[in-house]
RNA sequence: GGUCCGUUCGUCUAACGGUUAGGACUCAAGAUUUUCAUUCUUGCAAUAGGGGUUCGAUUCCCCUACGGACUACCA
């Protein structure tokens, strides 16, 4: 058996969005489970669409999800020479093109490979030249016989042309009329029939770099990855990556493969996208993202996610396991993480679930740690109270929100007086001898010197009993002088939590207000 | 257009030939509550269509439809 050495292999051509997330989760889970090792590489063959920051957000953003990577990163960077951690460092592949040079010209040499000259518009040519005729045009065993490369061309010819211009690409030579039958560890076996196939260009002339299907394969090998788990997008160049560690001699290190499914868009047509986010009113991204045009990308840290909710939103979109449980810390995942319980289809996005997700998290946070939270959120609107007087009313609270940054709005009324008085309860509840009755209660809590929950609650409802009221309309006409409106805990939780004097002075001004 | 992949409630999913097709989110109703929320109970809601195979198909096979990915010197 092979050691388990799995790799999330990111290009940064801007930030990472949250099916990136999830396929490195994944990756990490599996890795973790079989106690292997999570690898990290960059893959910026793409010299064209570099990104810059891009690379620090991504490391960034697994950094909050708590996904680390045991080998490619130290200190929240990409490691750039060999240690005993790091064998294989360089982990960027911009910096490792003299190997993947090397197998370009062994793939020559063995006949695997081919110079191609023929440039961009005779290609596009050739391909309308097939769509008008009704054909599909692929670069392969039918048709590179009657194309520039150097199959067609005498050996000197094609030394000329490569010593003379750098109009040059390395193309793989598909070999031709044969089915391949690849096991894919979520799909199961896929059927291939090789004339279908491209030959594949695996060096650009461009920029002198592979392309991303050589680099990964001479990677993977290096890198000994056991398992390769990654986007579906990528399922149709499995054939092609296949066929490489057939023609590199390398057959006996070809990883297994599994194709994940696409996170779609919650709204209907094809796969999640950048724009997304900002359409539907939810984030795309782990973190903000700020684009270079001064746009800026909602991320789930900045709306108030925990990261823990994250992940658990993301593993089971498109994984379960097998059982009801859908709370889930990354420990559990670990344990319970199964490739066959990976779900063949897409999944869209659900806001609505996501937000549970978080409510349940924060459920489970311990009230001081929500003290703290809330507290910068209040520094922020300029109000100061002590943490036992927040401690208390977030006790009171905290099952209403699924986010902390909802608890100001539900409970605003502990921290500042009513302006507004909700109309709807006034013509409800004001009525009659209403005024009188608060008024009697108003100079019961005056002589009063014990405000305890308990002892508001004693006072309060007795009052009310000895007097024959009528309860409902006495607590709800004291709740919308206390808070304005018909929201919120109990009358005497609130009470004694804003105390006397500030009971006092709210009654006081509802009765002249009202 | 071509190649490949997929299809169970609105959404995420369970059921790996035999279930009244289960759970969660959402929504609705009821109970509890001084209000709101919570909580509890209940309800609404699905096997894309057509053929096979089988005593029996959500499950296996084929066709159709629909959806998706890929089809670059992008990853």
């Amino acid at each position: 058996m092979r050691k388990t050495r799995v790799r999330f292999a990111p290009s940064p051509t801007g930030p990472l969005h949250m099916g990136g997330v999830r396929t490195a989760l994944y990756n990490y889970l599996y890795a973790k489970q079989r106690g292997g090792t999570f690898i990290i590489r960059i893959e910026d063959t793409d010299s064209q669409r570099f990104v810059k920051g891009a690379e620090e957000y991504i490391l960034e953003s697994l950094n909050w999800c708590g996904i680390t990577p045991d080998e490619g990163v130290e200190n929240g960077k990409i490691v750039e020479h060999p240690s005993d951690k790091h064998p294989h460092a360089p982990y960027r592949q911009s910096q490792r093109r003299d190997m993947y040079k090397k197998y370009a010209m062994q793939l020559i040499d063995s006949g695997n490979a081919y110079y191609s000259f023929d440039t961009s518009e005779e290609l596009e040519n050739r391909r309308k030249e097939c769509e008008n005729k009704g054909e599909t045009f692929i670069y392969n065993s039918t048709t590179r016989n009657s194309l520039k490369n150097s199959l067609t061309l005498s050996k000197e010819e094609t030394e000329n042309l490569l010593n003379q211009t750098d109009n040059w690409v390395i193309r793989f030579k598909v070999p031709e009329n044969s089915t391949l039958t690849i096991f894919d560890q979520i799909r199961g076996e896929i059927h291939i029939d090789t004339n279908t196939l491209d030959d594949k260009v695996l060096w650009k002339c461009i920029d002198k770099l592979p392309t991303y299907h050589l680099a990964n394969v001479v990677d993977d090998k290096y890198m000994e990855i056991s398992d390769v788990i990654r986007g579906e997008e990528w399922l149709p160049s499995l054939p092609l990556h296949f066929l490489l560690y057939k023609a590199l001699g390398w057959e006996e290190y070809r990883p297994n493969f599994a194709h994940l499914s696409l996170l779609l868009k919650p709204d209907g047509k094809g796969k999640l996208s950048k724009r997304d986010g900002e359409r539907l009113g939810f984030p795309v991204f782990p973190l903000e993202w700020r684009g270079e045009n001064g746009e800026i990308f909602k991320g789930y840290r900045e709306d108030g996610y925990y990261p823990e909710a994250f992940i658990n939103i993301l593993a089971l979109l498109g994984w379960n396991p097998g059982t009801e449980q859908e709370i889930l810390c990354l420990e559990e995942l670990i344990n319970l993480f199964s490739l066959d319980r990976v779900v063949k289809s897409g999944a869209k996005f659900n806001l609505e679930k996501a937000k549970w997700f978080n409510q349940e998290y924060l459920r489970k946070k311990d009230i001081s740690e929500l003290v703290k939270e809330f507290k910068e959120i209040l520094i922020k609107k300029g109000i100061s109270k002590e943490d036992e007087f927040i401690y208390r009313v977030v006790e009171l609270i905290k099952e209403r929100a699924s986010f902390v940054k909802e608890f100001w709005d539900l409970s605003n009324y502990f921290f500042e007086a009513p302006i507004h008085y909700d109309q709807k309860v006034v013509d409800k509840f004001w009525k009659d001898d209403i005024p009188n009755n608060i008024t009697r209660i108003y100079n019961e809590l005056e002589i009063c010197n014990d405000f305890s929950v308990s002892n508001i609650e004693r006072l309060i409802s007795e009052t009310i009993k000895e007097n024959n009221w009528k309860m409902g309309p006495m607590m709800n006409s004291l709740r919308l002088i206390l808070v304005g409106e018909s929201k919120g805990p109990s009358i005497a939780d609130i009470i004694s939590i804003i105390g006397k004097d500030e009971t006092i002075k709210r009654l006081k001004r509802g009765l002249e207000a009202i």
